[in-house]
Formats: C-alpha cells, structure tokens, sequence
DNA sequence: GTCATACATTGATCGAAATCAAAGGTGGAT
DNA sequence: ATCCACCTTTGATTTCGATCAATGTATGAC
C-alpha cells in the first residue's frame, strides 16, 4: 500500500482513482505521468472530425464540448454533452466517429493513443475505470434515445434543462434557497436545438413558452433559473422517482 | 502458453475469447465455467425489467431482444436491438435501466452477479473485452441518435434496413446473385414503430414506398429483399463510404 | 371448412414542428 | 457613442407524421 506524493498524483482526468489506488505502485503512476500533456483548446475549436483520424485519447479537465456530426445536406445532431471527466477517443480504433467542438474554452489531458492502449493492457484498474464510464455513458446515451424518439419539443426542453442541471450538480451549480436552482448553458439556441433535434425556432418558442408558464426563469438569454426543479422533471415526463438510473 | 482442451472452451458468449487466449490458464476458464449458465425464454418474455433488480448478467447467444423504456402514458422507445453476442446487464449496477424483451426465442449464456464482477475484476482480459464492446454499442447508439433526431421516417426505415443487413452480414443474411440482401425482420410493424420513434401507420406506409419505388421487395410483411443495398443506403442519407465507422 | 385474433395496410383529417420571413437584443470593434 | 455581426425572438404559412377510422390478410383453434 504506498503513499503517492502529491506531485505525480493526477487529480483531474478519468485515471485520477490511481493517486488514491491502495494496490497501484509509483512506477506505473510515473509512467502514466510521462505520456500525458495538457492542451487547452479555444471557443469553437475542433477537438476531432468524424472520419478523421485521432491518434490520442483525451479527458476533459474543464470546459465544455459537444459530440455531433453533420449529414451532407447541414442537418446536424449533437450526441453527446462531454464535461469534465468525459473522455474523447477510444483503445482500439484510430479514427473518430464524431465532431467533437468547444463550447467556449475547454482543457483536455491527453496521452497518445499507443501510449495509452498500452496503459490500458498493462493496467486492469484503468480499463476497469474506463468500462465503468462506458457503461454510464452507454446507459445516458440510451435514455436520450427516448427523449429525442419519443418527447414533443416541451418535453425534450424540459428534459434536457433537468439533466443539465442533475449533471452540474456534481459541481457548481447554484442551489437555491427555497429548492431553486440556477444554471448557465453552455450552448447557443442553435446548438441546443442540434441537442434536441429540433430548429433553433422551435427551441425558442419553448423556451418562452416556459417561461410564460412559471417553470423557468430568463436573466439572460443563457441564464437560466428553475424556481421548481420538480415541476421542471414533472414535465419533463419523469415518473417522480428522481430521474434516470444513471 | 496454455493450448486449451474444448471441453473447457466457451464459444457462444463474449467471455469466448478466453478459448484461444494464450496467455489465461486453465484454472481460470474452469471458474468461469463453473459459474455460468444457460437459459432459453419464450417469444415475448421480459429479461429484465426497467428499475428492478437484476442480479445476473448475460450474454445473448442466439435469437434477438429489444431493449426500451415506456413512458408512463404508454409511448415507448426502443433504444436497442440486442443479438448475440450482446450482453444484457452490467458489472456495478444491480438493477437495470431497461426492459429486455425477448423478439421470439432466445438463448442467453448467464452469470450471476457477484461470480461476474470477481472474474472483471480478476480477469484483465474480460474487462478490456467488455470495453471493446462497451464502446462499440456506445457508437451505435451514438449512430442512432442521429437518425432519431435528424432523420425523415423514410430515411429512418432505409438506415434500419441497412444496418440491420449489416449486423446480419457476419451470420446469416443471404447474399443474392447480383448483390441484393434478403433478411428476415425480427420485429413486427410495431416493435419496429418503437424504434424508429414512428406510429406503426407511419412506418406501414414508408414500407409500402420503399416497395413501390423499388428499393425493397416484401415477399411477406417481414420478409424483405434488399436488390440493391447501395441504393437503400443512398436513401438512408449515407456518405457512399460504405456506413458508419463502428 | 368457419371463426377468432393479431398483425398489417390504406384512407381522411388534424396538429406539432418545420420553414419562410422579419424584427429585437446584445456585445464587441472602432 | 455608433455601427456591425451575431444571436434570439416572434409571426405567418406549410408540411410531415400523428391520429382517427376502416378494411385487408395471415395463422391457428375448433
């Protein structure tokens, strides 16, 4: 059982558990030390394009990024919301399957992809930890599937403000006196309705149609407060339980 | 560098890989086979049920199952199709976060639990196989999003047909003489409503289109014969790059 | 054979979201 | 301050898929 030092501990990317990791040795955290190196990357930037190849894998430190692609005539869907920890590339496959942008300034922690596959075969514990996030992910992916199969444009609004708001908990959102909660979103109305499947029109009308019924509340066109955070999941369609497994 | 005898061998679940595994001894696949099961259950059968326990993980071997959630004002989406060698179920997680049902007959090579998480944990190999795996579904249910989100219901019906060709090409799907598909639907108009996120209307009469334009024949309603599969792709809105990376 | 049942197709109408179009806001550059 | 570019909101109209309704078609029981 060694005591790591703090200054090869890595505290802010999805293989931080190994600082903490009772069975781990210096050696191994030193060399997962070596090959990483942090790259901050500004608003709108790419961090990948579908098709393109990826020969590094990526953890987000801060910021924001979307996962989307584009279909030739400009339709575009966002797959994916990736916030710290969420990790960018996959072991095993040299090419990106998505868009991957920045919302505003984002800070990854990054390893090349031999560097990294090799890790991954050497130490159980990270591909242990890397199934796990999978698997959270997997199952969010699948329950947005029912909300862009299924909900009308409220909902999918409504939905998506609920698990913003469930996903920044974690961290720093502001909660409210009186069980409110407040919010900034990352996204544009455009970006949002590429989230939703939906025109940056629609989005817009749903979100002042919330607004005119009392269930948020718009400082700015991005500031958004939920006064309700359970009138908010009520319509969203949520069964009262508190939301999704995940 | 342990040549494996066949009577210890599994080859008709994901752990299969361990057969031919040079570097897995003995003792280890005699455990695995010691706590593993086989269970067949009926047409319609529920595997599993959203938000109860699930003590168990599986790994389908043949038939196939659908994976979705119902709302509670009866609108249901189905967020995957499961066929072997899909798992059903999850190391770290006791309860699962959809209903799995069962599209005809299916065979499902079974572990409880506890006996699971001990050989991911114990076994290195297992975890990075889950992983692959892992984050093969996450891309295709990536994948779907965007036909949930951004795609027409004709559209939506090609790229099921399409990938559905796809998935059956490593097993069984028939390749015709002039590089037309024949496949056989597991899923009624219905189950096949739920997911493509259509009413079961809507999916008949874009059934009935593709046939009328030539890009399907139906022999019977589930028996469709695919004479030019880049032309359904085209329909699909793909790339001409021969589909999605996954 | 007839009947019952579940599945599938087709038709008529409706409505939610898309599209087309224009006007308001907001923040940065000069 | 003024201008400009971009983001956002709102309005008018259209359209695709949903809904309501009926008819057609297989399969198995008896």
């Amino acid at each position: 059982m060694t005591r790591l030092t703090p200054i090869i501990a890595c505290n802010d990317c999805p293989i931080r558990f190994r600082a903490v990791c009772a069975d781990c040795d210096a050696e191994e955290l030193a060399m997962l030390e070596r090959v990483k190196t942090y790259r901050t990357y500004a608003a709108g930037a790419h961090l990948a394009l579908a098709g393109e190849g990826l020969d590094h894998f990526s953890s987000i430190v801060s910021g924001c990024a979307t996962m989307s692609r584009t279909l030739e005539d400009g339709r575009r869907q966002t797959v994916g919301l990736l916030m710290p920890p969420d990790f960018i590339g996959r072991p095993g496959r040299a090419q990106s399957a998505f868009d991957v942008q920045a919302l505003g300034e984002v800070t990854v922690c990054r390893f090349e992809r031999r560097a990294f596959e090799q890790m991954v075969r050497d130490t159980p514990h990270i591909a242990t930890r890397l199934l796990t996030m999978s698997l959270d992910e997997l199952d969010a992916a699948r329950d947005w599937a029912v909300v862009l199969g299924r909900m009308t444009a409220r909902e999918k609004l409504a939905a998506f403000l609920v698990s913003l708001a469930r996903r920044q908990a974690q961290g720093s959102t502001a909660r409210l006196p009186g069980g409110g909660v407040s919010l900034t979103l990352p996204l544009t109305r455009e970006e949002l309705a590429d989230h939703l499947g939906l025109t940056i029109e629609t989005t817009s009308r749903q979100m002042t149609a919330l607004r005119k019924d009392g269930l948020i509340d718009l400082r700015q066109s991005r500031e958004v407060l939920i006064p309700d955070f359970e009138a908010l999941s009520a319509e969203a369609g949520e069964d009262g339980d508190g939301g999704p497994i995940v």
